[in-house]
DNA sequence: CGGGTTTGACCAGCGC
DNA sequence: GCGCTGGTCAAACCCG
């Protein structure tokens, strides 16, 4: 099978860290602020709703020769759509069991191609089927974060 | 038969 | 006000 690097990098549109990146570690941690840009619109969406304001948002920088990373759930692909700063298109998940809304993006970069973009928002409500050993550390660091912040599980 | 994937169309937000 | 981009939905199709 092949093999994915999980470059683990992240990037979150919250206050709190959704992840505990090790200080001076000098990890392969890199983090996009781009995608917070990105999610201002959202903000500001859901400011006007009064609701649960902004989203996780959490941005998987994979190597791996697929595009989809088994992560343990399952997903349904809802859509794609050619981005114009992309050579390649963006691929839109969403999870498929009920209740849990959590959705998916991933896109390629347009440079390397072997560089896949996964991004994560929202969390899930419901336990992992299947483990991911590669993923599986990944996964560990949301949920411990998630629980850390005490975020509200529904 | 069920679930998942696909593709096109539609819509909303933002910029100009 | 119009056009563009990005995001989502929905119907049809395919696969297991």
């Amino acid at each position: 099978m092949e093999k994915h690097e999980v470059l683990l990098p992240i990037s979150s549109s919250l206050d709190a860290s959704p992840f505990e990146p090790n200080p001076g570690s000098g990890s392969n941690v890199h983090v996009q602020n781009e995608e917070f840009l990105k999610s201002k619109r959202k903000e500001t969406l859901s400011e006007r709703s009064g609701k649960e304001t902004m989203k996780h948002k959490y941005v998987f920088q994979t190597r791996s020769q697929i595009d989809i990373l088994d992560d343990g759930f399952r997903w349904r692909k809802y859509g794609e759509k050619l981005v114009k700063n992309g050579k390649f298109p963006r691929s839109y998940y969403k999870c498929s069991y009920r209740g849990c809304n959590v959705r998916k993006q991933i896109q390629r970069h347009s440079k390397d191609e072997q560089i896949v973009e996964t991004t994560y928002e929202g969390m899930h409500v419901h336990p992992v089927e299947k483990t991911a050993e590669s993923f599986d550390q990944i996964l560990r660091s949301f949920i411990t974060s998630n629980q850390l912040n005490n975020v509200t599980p529904i």
